[in-house]
RNA sequence: GGGCCAUUAGCUCAGUUGGUUAGAGCGCAUGCUUGAUAAGCAUGAGGUCCCUGGUUCGACCCCAGGAUGGCCCA
């Protein structure tokens, strides 16, 4: 210890920060014990309890599906969501949030027979692979949750929805019972997506495209002499005066004797051929027609010793090479060959002409080869003009006897197969490799194909269901604004839903096949009484029981009165199944229908929010959801998708393991999220720089608080003035916030909250360390500071818990108890502003503004700095009176030792002048102002303000 | 091939109805501080606002075409 009192270090009698809130966060090890801290005290639950009574806002759950570790995706979707219902909660409103699971499909099944070992689901009694299945889907709910809880996600976790729950199943065939019932519902024939890896339809939902290399195959449909006949009749000759000889021709170009004439090169033994493009080869067999388009011009084209049709605009590209040695001897629109017709290339059978609005001019020739039982389009037509449905293909892609001599063949087998035989027989005119698009199942990632099936159909077009759809979609909200067009077009553009599917881990639609008639039945009193039995014990029922467990009554068959059934085998497509979670959560938790919000990636424009849409429309007239928000694509750093395949997907997991969750929280709102987003590790260390930036100023915040009695803490109205604009400064800041955050505009409150704080530290904070500091720990001067502090570290914390929670939390608790307002947790909190008179609010705001930047001023001056100056600032007369009311705190908030404020006519409105200079006196040891020292000789190194306090401390305690 | 979205500093993003010198945070460089210290403060460098045309007295902004990336669809 030095005795020379010129000498002494007066730090121990300052008021220096001291918290127990560690500058380091290590997150990953504190996180998992905070989310223990929350479930034991029941925080949200309190939460909502206490809130209950309160305008409910409810967001609807998505269901992930429970299969595989969550991702950054997942991550972004779940974490979002937990932003908004924090929100909520701390709003005061009824937000309970009931996560949910979709644990049916084909997923978990093909991963459950892959853990099994088995090669073909035929070979399991469907119980047991339902069992097995359960288990799976169980554990992989278990995993996720326990992430989902991780990410400090608020929500009924112990009673999720399942969608294997028994409720759930029965909800399921209610809807289905309720769709009989308005004959929104029908069985038939249709073209339909089919994996033949999976052995199941698929509805367009579960496709994905892909690149594939198919044969690209032109091929001769060639007429018959008396098909020929009728084809040139219905041919003009071409009226270009070149390719003529002679002018009557010319004006008798119409007259089909003279266009006869005019093909009169055209011998008797030259073939006519409609050639047409194909790049599934394999369909040739099932082709039933030629599809024209009403409006093209086709040409008849002599090449050698044959001619012939292709549309106009594609024949240089699909005659190739060997068009320039082409003749154009006649024309003919698309309508005027309708109804005529060409012989199968290789089967003993017509293929009509036919006319089809889809058929282009962009690629192939115009002349489009259709196989009603292979295309949906196809299909249309097909239908349009009664031709024959052939689908000689089975469930596994091998061709039955249908396919004449290919029977036996595996689809993509046949490919080459044909286009060899084509050649042989001189039917191809060209082949090469073609790499397309081209739609693969999205379970299994093999192509699929189209083939004809009896299929349970929810029919679009019945009681104009499509068109309410669309009527109920413009009632709703979206962000983006966009969306809605997005969600619209997908209800216009897409044919009726496929919602049976052929395999084992579902919900069976409670259908009956009548064995009198062999009608399909699916009558609502027999799903009724399935959905009875399915909430009583599951849905295993359906494949245990009997057929007469599920009649109804002197049920008989509405089609032949018949009274023997056997049950179907179909499952319901799982887009179904999660499209009626509005039903089965909603309503079974007593929440209000419609929901205010959901919200998920972009994808589900297609997927849930439509299949949602739909259903709720059909069952309930009605959309069921208030706002629909999307957010982006997480992709890679370099703007790449994420992929499994490729490696680059990142675990959301691994992700909090390294970084934590507040911090990829924090990332969330760093990101502009309705786009799509980019995430990697250089990502997340931003973040994390920004997130040490919050965390270290909150850290100051709680320092200075630490020894602040509850009953010191200075009202708002008796603070000084500095301390009261800090705390409207704050208010602004909450409003703000607050607004942001009732638009979805999380990134908007990221940015208020970056701004936020790092004004007060640079100005505010920073220029209070010398009263807070220096001041005498319960003066005045110090307490008002300290409770400006506290005012704005309060709402601070409220206004980012919802996307930091742990962190909030983690200040929270490091408050001293008597300062956190009566809430045991931040969660208890409200975000509010204060409800101090809003008036002259703006003026307030101006004022520190102009503090600030008089501040920035100063700071920004070379050589001198902080208190090494003393400064004197002239103001415009209303200015002065604003600076005077300041009094000694616009000293202190630009930081200088001493200030003199002079009022001046001459400058403008609200202008100022300052002149610089060094301050007189000497550096106080103890508060480090420029000042004159020694005035007590005890103390000659510091200044008379500090000796005062420290006499005050050396006096024997009384 | 079609629809939609995005493109502003090395990174994440602001940029009000078209109007002087396009901003913030992080990073980087330099300095200060050592009583927020693996922190705080200040200053600075860094931009062909994706490109090309057009409209306009004036365009990051409006229009047209194109490029790149993403999503969805065929």
């Amino acid at each position: 210890m030095n005795d020379d009192p010129g000498q002494r270090d007066y730090r121990d009698t300052l008021n220096l920060p001291k918290t127990a809130f560690p500058m380091k966060a290590d997150l990953p090890r504190s996180e998992p014990e905070r989310v223990r801290w929350w479930r034991e005290r029941g925080v949200y639950a309190r939460r909502l309890e206490r809130n209950r009574g309160n305008a409910p806002w409810i967001l609807h759950d998505g269901p992930p599906y429970a299969n595989g570790n969550l991702h950054m995706g997942h991550f972004l979707n779940m974490v979002l969501k937990d932003v908004f219902v924090k929100i909520a909660l701390l709003e005061g409103r009824w937000a309970e949030f009931v996560p949910g699971w979709d644990m049916h499909g084909l997923p978990i099944e093909l991963e459950t027979l892959k853990h099994l070992k088995i090669k073909d689901f035929h070979e399991i009694d469907p119980l047991e692979l339902r069992e097995k299945c359960k288990e799976r889907a169980l554990y992989w709910l278990g995993r996720q949750r326990e992430t989902r809880m991780r990410m400090g996600t608020f929500g009924e976790y112990d009673r999720p929805y399942r969608t294997i729950d028994p409720a759930f199943e029965a909800t399921i065939v209610e809807a289905l019972a309720v769709l009989a019932e308005k004959n929104q519902i029908y069985k038939g024939l249709r073209a339909t997506l089919w994996c033949i890896h999976d052995e199941t339809a698929l509805a367009e939902a579960e496709i994905e495209y892909r690149e594939k290399t198919s044969p690209s195959i032109y091929v001769r449909f060639t007429a018959s002499p008396a098909q020929r006949a009728a084809l040139l009749d219905a041919f003009a000759p071409d009226c270009r005066p070149e390719l003529l000889e002679g002018s009557v021709l010319r004006h008798a170009a119409h007259d089909t004797r003279a266009a006869h004439d005019a093909m009169g090169g055209l011998d008797a033994d030259v073939p006519v051929s409609v050639l047409i493009w194909t790049t599934t080869p394999w369909t040739l067999p099932a082709n039933a027609a030629i599809a024209l388009r009403a409006d093209a011009q086709y040409g008849l084209y002599r090449y050698g010793d044959e001619a012939l049709i292709v549309a106009d605009a594609l024949a240089p590209q699909a005659l190739g090479t060997r068009f320039a040695g082409a003749r154009r001897i006649a024309s003919a629109s698309g309508a005027a060959l309708e109804g005529l017709a060409v012989r199968h290339p290789f089967l003993d059978r017509d293929s009509k002409i036919v006319l089809a609005a889809y058929v282009d001019l962009e690629t192939g020739t115009g002349a489009v080869h259709t196989a009603p039982g292979h295309g949906a389009d196809d299909f249309e037509t097909g239908t349009a003009y009664g031709l024959p449905v052939l689908n000689p293909v089975d469930a596994r892609g091998v061709f039955t006897a249908g396919a004449g001599p290919y029977a036996g063949l595996h689809v993509w087998k046949a490919n080459p197969k044909i286009v060899e035989d084509l050649r042989a027989s001189g039917a191809l005119w060209e082949a090469f490799d073609y790499a397309h698009s081209y739609p693969h199942c999205w379970r299994c990632h093999n192509p699929v194909i189209f083939r004809a099936t009896a299929q349970w159909f929810i029919a679009m077009d019945r009681n104009r269901l499509r068109e309410r759809a669309v009527e109920a979609a413009r009632a709703v909200a979206y962000t983006p604004e966009w969306g809605e067009n997005r969600l619209i077009a997908m209800l216009e553009n897409h044919p009726e839903w496929c919602i049976s599917r052929q395999r084992t881990w579902g919900t069976p639609i409670p259908a009956l096949l009548c064995t009198t008639c062999c009608e399909p039945v699916l009558d609502a009193r027999v799903a009724r009484v399935a959905a009875r039995r399915f909430r009583a014990e599951g849905a295993g029922t359906w494949w245990r029981d009997p057929v007469e467990a599920f009649l109804p009554q002197g049920f008989v068959c509405p089609s032949c009165g018949g009274t023997s059934f056997e049950k179907e085998k179909d499952i319901v497509d799982i887009w179904f199944e999660s499209g009626v979670t509005h039903l089965a959560v909603l309503a079974e938790n007593g929440l209000p229908w419609p929901s205010d919000l959901v919200l998920e990636g972009g994808d589900q424009y297609r997927g849930w929010f439509r299949s949602s849409l739909v259903t709720a429309v059909a069952i309930e007239g009605a959309a069921p959801y208030k706002h629909v928000v999307k957010n982006g694509w997480v992709n890679d750093e370099q703007g790449r998708p994420m992929s499994k395949s490729l490696g680059t997907g990142i675990d959301a997991e691994d992700a909090m393991q390294k970084w934590g969750a507040d911090v990829l929280r924090l990332w969330a709102a760093s990101v502009e999220f309705v786009n799509d987003v980019r995430f990697g590790p250089h990502v997340a260390e931003q973040v994390n720089r920004v997130y040490r930036n919050v965390r270290n100023r909150v850290r100051f915040m709680l320092g200075n608080l630490d020894d602040l009695p509850a009953d010191a803490i200075v009202s708002r109205d008796r603070m000084e003035p500095i301390d009261a604009l800090a705390c409207d400064v704050t208010d602004d800041f909450v409003v703000r916030v607050k607004r942001c955050y009732d638009g979805f505009e999380i990134h908007g409150a990221y940015l208020l909250v970056i701004d936020f704080e790092s004004a007060m530290s640079s100005f505010y904070l920073d220029a209070l360390k010398d009263p807070l500091y220096s001041c005498a720990t319960a003066s005045p001067r110090r307490r008002s500071a300290q409770s400006a502090v506290l005012y704005v570290l309060q709402r601070f914390l409220t206004a980012i818990a919802p996307v930091l929670p742990f962190t909030a939390e983690e200040a929270w608790q490091a408050l001293p108890e008597g300062l956190r307002d009566g809430c045991a947790s931040v969660f208890d909190a409200t975000l509010a502003a204060g409800d101090r008179e809003s008036e002259n609010a703006a003026e307030r705001l101006a004022l520190w503004q102009r503090v600030r930047s008089e501040r920035a001023e100063i700071a920004a001056s070379q050589g001198k700095r902080d208190y090494e100056l003393a400064a004197v600032l002239k103001a415009a007369p209303g200015l002065y009176e604003r600076f005077f009311a300041l009094g000694d705190n616009l000293r202190e908030a630009l930081v200088v030792s001493a200030l003199t404020l002079e009022r001046d006519e001459t400058l403008p409105e609200d202008g100022t002048a300052r002149t610089l200079s060094a301050a007189e006196g000497e550096k106080c040891r103890r508060c480090w102002k420029y000042l004159p020292l020694g005035r007590d000789a005890r103390h000659p190194a510091i200044c008379e303000a500090c000796a005062r306090i420290v006499r005050e401390l050396d006096a024997p305690s009384r």
